[in-house]
DNA sequence: CGGCCTCGAGTTCC
DNA sequence: CTCGAGGCCG
């Protein structure tokens, strides 16, 4: 190299150059070329030159990759063209259905190929060049507008700062390059025990990895993280063009991104159904997770005259497999009781790791069901996440181990020795003892989370202090002093008159909380509502035959039965009567009345995140105009709110024909 | 009586 | 989220 007659400034340019090819050949092409000490000596020179001539620093010079100071927060920063999420499809009737609409949408005997490319679960990003130079970098956020994290993207080796060009090319003024930021399964796994021997938190799973180092404010800890990217496809472009996506890959791939090696091109659907089923059974073959593949219409042309639907193309989809399964043994079962008395059993697990979390629990619902399953203490279990959240145990793989016994119900309650008891039909055995301390424990910490939900005042908080026996009851709880709770660890001056005054101020609540938090058979949020609404006062409900609780929406003869009962018994009128006298609100008042607005008689479902609503908001939001909020779609649904990352209510929502709104649309609706 | 629809209750992980 | 079961309508 001809150091010695090159100005600083030709040589500086040089190693730039020489160092972007060596980065290249590392990072995207996964094929060094020299050794790591060799590229830190260029690297050391470079830095040296710019040091004694700091007017050479460029942008987009390898040196400034990790040089930006931590950042406040972080901006927000506008995608040039929207950033739409895939809808997706489980199975390969969906995927054909898929395809048929397509066709009927083109309206033509023409051919449509497709590209498939790995789902990579990682973090979503836009990258912007201007003129071949990298300028900055967002996360999806909202589709519209992410965050800009651009400190951060500049240390990620595989994303390059100055696109490679032909010879003669005039880069493109601006570029939108699509990619997911994802980490390395070894990586993932060196970070983890990183972090374990530093006596940091570990990171659940990959996914959760990549997206918070992304978003470190220090870009020094982002540089430390082993990311990459896999780029997937264009955004907004100016001066450059492609009749198909994977045209587009291949352009992508020629200018220096590192685009995913196992995308293809596909005549026929047939075709990509096969695609699927193999990497199926091909992802544990890869060093970073994939949960699908995403399948695209390749011609642009096509892209065009199908369009989006509520920013989801209607070109694209995302094949998602079955929820993943793991196999581990089951340890034991135990029981636990619930606030009605229900005895639950739940199985202890050896922790496995299913779809990227550790379960070590799993609820096992009833008797019937656990033999239903034929699932006994000792034996191996198939376990996997329903819906993608709750761990479930599908069955039994395999022949039992010798030794195990079929699962039977304790003939006594676990807490109180009571004689358990199973109504003729029902599938829940039952501890019918009133007094059993699981009752009183869980109806505490129902009425303090669920019902009042009094701030700083949680499960942790009762299950203490009911050990410590200050706590038996609700009057307990609001006899209990600032003194008293000093004495506990945990406790300072501060947080312990917090606490009280927070107890203290839940006797504002409404009566329907009340109503709800006094753990009545059969009565939820809505049946609390729904009597405090009718009978306006504790007094009229108690006095009230079962015929007139019978006449309450949604109240038939089984609730009315179990309603009555409770307010018949001496005890139970006695806990009225004392909360009553501490102050506790038990008449109707403006909560209870029914909000007449736009909306009333219509019902909502929420599903997914929104981005500027948190759940509650949005719930509230809804109400205040008069509509109620469901949980569960229906034919009878007015309207499904989508957010981000929706669950299976917008299926269901699409099948039954329930219209979709997503943000704006949600926020036109209560403006 | 069958088939929705709605509600209640218990749930996991971080 | 899912299951079980009560309520309601045709």
């Amino acid at each position: 190299m001809s150091s010695k007659t090159a100005t600083p400034a030709e040589r500086a340019a040089e190693l730039r150059r020489i160092l972007d090819y060596h980065l290249y050949r590392y990072h995207v092409l996964d094929d060094p070329e020299v050794s790591d000490a060799e590229y830190d000596r260029l690297f050391d020179e470079l830095v040296a030159l710019e040091e004694a001539n700091p007017d050479l620093v460029t942008p987009d010079s390898p040196t400034q990759r990790a040089g930006a100071e931590p950042s406040a927060e972080f901006a927000k920063s506008e995608h040039l063209s929207p950033m739409g999420s895939l809808e997706k499809v489980t199975d390969e009737n969906g995927l054909r259905k898929w395809a048929d609409d397509v066709r009927k949408r083109l309206d033509s005997d023409e051919p449509v190929a497709y590209v498939t490319e790995p789902k990579i679960d990682g973090s979503a990003v836009s990258l912007v060049y201007e003129n071949g130079a990298f300028v900055r970098g967002a996360t999806r956020g909202d589709g519209i507008r992410g965050e800009d994290v651009s400190p951060n993207l500049r240390t990620i080796g595989a994303i390059p700062l100055r696109m490679q060009l032909a010879e003669g090319e005039v880069p493109s003024s601006v570029l939108e390059v699509r990619g997911e930021i994802y980490l390395p399964l070894s990586g993932f796994r060196a970070l983890n025990e990183r972090l374990a021997a530093e006596g940091k938190k570990t990171a659940p799973n990959p996914r959760n990895a990549a997206a918070g180092s992304l978003r470190q404010k220090n870009p020094q800890i982002t540089a430390s993280r082993p990311l990459s990217i896999w780029v997937h496809g264009l955004g907004h472009r100016e001066g450059v063009d492609f009749e198909g996506h994977f045209e587009a890959l291949e352009w992508l791939r020629s200018r220096g991104f590192r685009t995913n090696p196992f995308a293809g091109r596909h005549e026929s659907i047939e075709e990509v159904a096969e695609v699927c089923r193999e990497w199926e059974r091909r992802r544990v073959e890869l060093d970073y997770e994939i949960d699908g593949i995403v399948i695209k219409v390749d011609s642009l042309a096509q892209q065009r005259r199908l369009g989006s639907l509520h920013q989801r193309p209607r070109w694209a989809r995302a094949y998602k497999w079955a929820p993943l399964t793991a196999q581990t043994k089951l340890l034991n079962i135990h029981i636990r009781v619930g606030r009605t008395g229900n005895l639950n059993p739940w199985a202890q697990l050896e922790p496995v790791e299913v779809g990227g979390v550790t379960i070590s629990t799993a609820t096992l619902h009833n008797e019937e069901d656990i033999n239903r399953k034929d699932i006994r203490k000792g034996d191996l279990v198939i376990v996997q996440r329903a819906g993608d959240v709750i761990p479930q145990i599908v069955g039994p793989a395999g022949p039992h181990k010798r030794g195990t016994k079929r699962f039977r119900m304790p003939a006594k309650c676990p807490l109180c020795e009571a004689e358990v008891v199973k109504p003729e039909g029902e599938a829940m055995h039952r501890c019918p003892n009133r007094a059993c301390p699981s009752r009183g424990l869980e109806t505490l910490i129902h009425w303090v989370m669920a019902a009042m939900d009094i701030e700083g005042v949680g499960e942790q908080f009762v299950r203490g202090f009911w050990k410590e026996g200050l706590l038996r009851s609700m009057p307990d709880l609001y006899r209990i002093t600032a003194e008293q709770l000093r004495e506990y660890e945990g406790f300072g001056e501060i947080s312990a008159a917090k606490a009280v005054d927070a107890i203290q101020r839940s006797k504002e609540q409404p009566f329907l909380r009340v109503l709800y938090g006094l753990n009545i058979p059969q009565v939820g949020w809505v049946t609390a509502q729904n009597l405090a609404r009718h009978f306006g006062s504790v007094d009229r409900l108690i006095s009230a035959s079962q015929e007139e609780i019978q006449e309450v929406e949604g109240i038939g003869p089984d609730r009315a039965e179990a309603i009555a009962e409770w307010f018949s018994d001496e005890e139970n009128r006695r806990l009225v009567e004392e909360l009553r006298d501490l102050g506790l609100t038990f008449e109707a008042g403006e909560a209870e009345r029914p909000v007449e607005g736009p909306l009333t008689g219509k019902t909502y479902v929420i599903t997914g995140t929104l981005e500027r609503w948190s759940r509650e908001e949005a719930r509230a939001a809804l109400e205040a105009k008069g509509a109620k909020v469901g949980d569960s779609v229906s034919k009878k649904t007015a309207g499904l709110v989508v957010g981000e990352e929706p669950g299976s209510k917008l299926e269901k929502a699409k099948r039954v024909g329930v219209e979709l709104l997503d943000e704006k649309a949600f926020e036109r609706l209560i403006a």
